[in-house]
DNA sequence: TTCCAGGGCTATT
DNA sequence: AATAGCCATGGA
């Protein structure tokens, strides 16, 4: 299953699928350069990844179409479990396992869809595999322009996150819930997070460090609906949160943040509106795109940068 | 200055 | 059920 590059178990290669190309993904990653928890330097990323308990700096690049190449640039080499798990994270992160040619068949056939496909073809939906990171970008996202959000998640991270020194740069992963739990509500709003976003991501840390709220225990449930009405009891999510994690942590497909003021301004611009599309019409737009709307949402998120 | 961001809660009708 | 006001900040 994995094919070491070497003996030292120092790099290793992924497969990747068909309608998938490493460039958009890449673009995807350097849309922002106030980014904290990765590094793009010419054609690859740099990521600080969890596994085994330990930390492991990696650096993926894709030399070639039809795979990724993963080096362990510290903290290897990695053991086969370890390298499996580094594996399974990176395999989420690019959403591989998905055969998303049923998409690229409607968008095709598709006037509004066509030329967005083509514009970003083999572009994945970049997931953010680690719930806790997933649901504290979402709130931390809600309503505020995106430069703040960034701004917010670095000081957070920063205050509270592990890091890792390689080579004169400073790689960080976003906190733990046990480590975020030892925030207190003065500290996270002296970050200039309200006081709603604050109570709302501490909750959500010792509800998962309780174990009422796990990654493991929302999938189990099958049915998105439920997970829904899960993430939705918690005080501070709402729909738009609930599906902005359901599309980039939980893999669901059809999620849809119908609510969301950027893919209105998309909208808007792709159908050349004079005003942001009511819900009624995004949901007639969308109808075309069953079982889709989470790919169609990401790729016309990426019509705006 | 004003408007609005990859929203959600609360109080008021 | 529907809706205005509020939160916090900063880009444009």
């Amino acid at each position: 299953m994995l094919k070491p590059l070497d003996m030292s178990g120092s790099s290793f290669e992924i497969k990747t699928p068909e309608l998938f190309r490493f460039a958009p993904c890449l673009d995807y990653f350097a849309r922002s350069t106030q980014e904290c928890l990765y590094e793009i330097q010419g054609d690859s990323i740099q990521k600080l990844l969890h596994v085994g308990g330990r930390h492991v700096l990696v650096s993926i690049q894709s030399p070639q179409d039809h795979a990724l190449e993963v080096k362990v640039l510290t903290g290897g080499p990695l053991t086969t479990e370890e390298q499996e798990e580094a594996h399974t994270y990176i395999r989420e992160w690019f959403d591989l396992e998905r055969d998303i040619l049923p998409f690229y068949y409607l968008a095709g056939k598709d006037e509004n869809l066509k030329g967005v496909v083509q514009r970003f073809y083999g572009l994945r939906i970049i997931r953010i595999p680690d719930l806790f990171e997933a649901l504290c970008w979402a709130v931390l996202g809600q309503q505020v322009n995106l430069s703040f959000a960034y701004t917010m998640k670095r000081r957070v991270t920063e205050a509270f996150g592990d890091s890792l020194e390689w080579e004169g740069r400073i790689f960080r992963c976003f906190p733990a819930p046990e480590q975020l739990l030892t925030a207190s509500l003065e500290e996270l709003a002296s970050m200039k997070l309200s006081r709603m976003k604050s109570a709302t991501i501490l909750e959500i840390a010792r509800m998962m460090v309780e174990g009422e709220l796990s990654r493991e225990g929302l999938l189990a449930m099958g049915e998105m609906d439920l997970v829904e009405k899960r993430l939705l009891a918690i005080r501070g999510i709402g729909p738009w949160t609930a599906h902005y994690v359901r599309m980039r942590c939980l893999g669901d497909q059809s999620a849809f943040p119908i609510g969301d003021a950027g893919l209105h301004n998309a909208v808007r611009e792709l159908l050349g509106l004079s005003q942001k599309p009511s819900a009624a019409e995004l949901r007639h737009l969308f109808s075309a795109w069953k079982g889709w709307e989470a790919y169609a949402t990401f790729y016309l998120w990426r019509t705006l940068y």
